[in-house]
DNA sequence: GCAAAACGAGGACATTTGACGTCATTTTTT
DNA sequence: AAAAAATGACGTCAAATGTCCTCGTTTTGC
């Protein structure tokens, strides 16, 4: 489970073997079976999460009972409530697996003091999070300008490996649309 | 002008007067009159900006004309095209005032230089980077979850400034529906 | 392996939203 | 001060979207 990890981070960093030993020895692995739920609404988010292996969505709900997807976070990929995460705060929004997965977790003072530790370390995560940012922003962009069809095709685009994995259920609560539109969609371009 | 961005800092980070006096050293301020554009789309975002005085907005155009709003700037904030601005690349995005504005400018070597430099000031601007991303995600959730009149009245309880001074034009614009909807949704709400 | 749940298409219908044009008023520009 | 532009409401019509429903198929969980 941490291997995974381990190989991922060395792509991405120029990490020592006593760095990634010292973050492994804060590290927390943690096995979830599908539907499991990681974090609840209202809890405070203690982790930050990376998934070695499987699938997992940040959602919100409404009072509607209606599900809002904010984030799938598949193998290789990181996940936490930033805010929640942070200020230490009860998150509005819960974290579940669609699959089996594997992730290891590490709380905000294990960051801290990594962070304080691995100089490199912490210049990923600022990294992490500017990147985080321009895609949210992408995001926006998309959810104000873009046309039913054009986002789900952008979906498709950007996110092929996720596609092939979730319902349309998903997509289209990731999107903001009904199911319905995204069923309509499909239709007309099987046609063309 | 840079009278407001010290009163500004100094409520906001511990910064000393020779960090402020540093800061100021690589300040260049400037004024724009309404619609001067601070920044055009395919140019690279040299900038990252203080609003001292004034409104700005950032906004993306699509092929058809329209234009799609992702910030509104008022006074004491602070904008850029982050992608842009930190690698250097071409925006896809325009910068605009909607009022005659004061602002401060700072280039990426100026920025590198004061963080290298003034620890507090690299403290905030991973706060305000950090704050940012809570703010973006939140605006997804309500952009996904939300319905037309729901996103106009956050947007009046969140920016009550910026909505008494712009036009619904561009408060349609930021919450991605047409001017007509928001039309509607006034006339309703009036009638209650 | 089997019962239960999830999935995705699709029909019917109501509602929301957008496009386009008009108009009176206000604001901006010169 | 006058001309030009922006503003915001409104009417009409068409298109997009949502809700509720059924139905056959696939997947899941025990």
């Amino acid at each position: 489970m941490f291997a995974e990890f381990e190989t991922f981070i060395k792509t991405h960093t120029a990490l020592c073997d006593d760095d990634i030993k010292l973050i492994r020895s804060r590290a927390i692995e943690k096995v979830v079976r599908r539907k499991e739920l990681l974090l609840q609404e209202g809890e405070i988010c203690r982790y930050k999460m990376f998934v070695s292996k499987g699938l997992v969505r940040t959602f919100c709900t409404r009072d509607d009972g209606s599900e809002h997807i904010l984030q799938f976070s598949p193998q290789n990929s990181w996940t936490t409530d930033p805010e929640s995460f942070d200020n230490l705060t009860p998150s509005h929004c819960n974290i579940d697996a669609l699959e089996r997965s594997e992730l290891i977790l590490w709380t905000k003072s294990d960051f801290d003091y990594l962070f304080a530790n691995i100089p490199g370390l912490k210049a990923y995560s600022e990294k992490l999070v500017a990147r985080n940012l321009y895609l949210v922003r992408k995001r926006v962009l998309s959810n104000i300008s873009a046309t039913a069809e054009e986002k789900y095709d952008e979906f498709i685009k950007n996110y092929p490996d996720v596609f092939s994995r979730v319902s349309l259920h998903m997509v289209a609560s990731y999107l903001g649309v009904s199911l319905k539109t995204l069923s309509r969609i499909r239709q007309a371009q099987l046609i063309r």
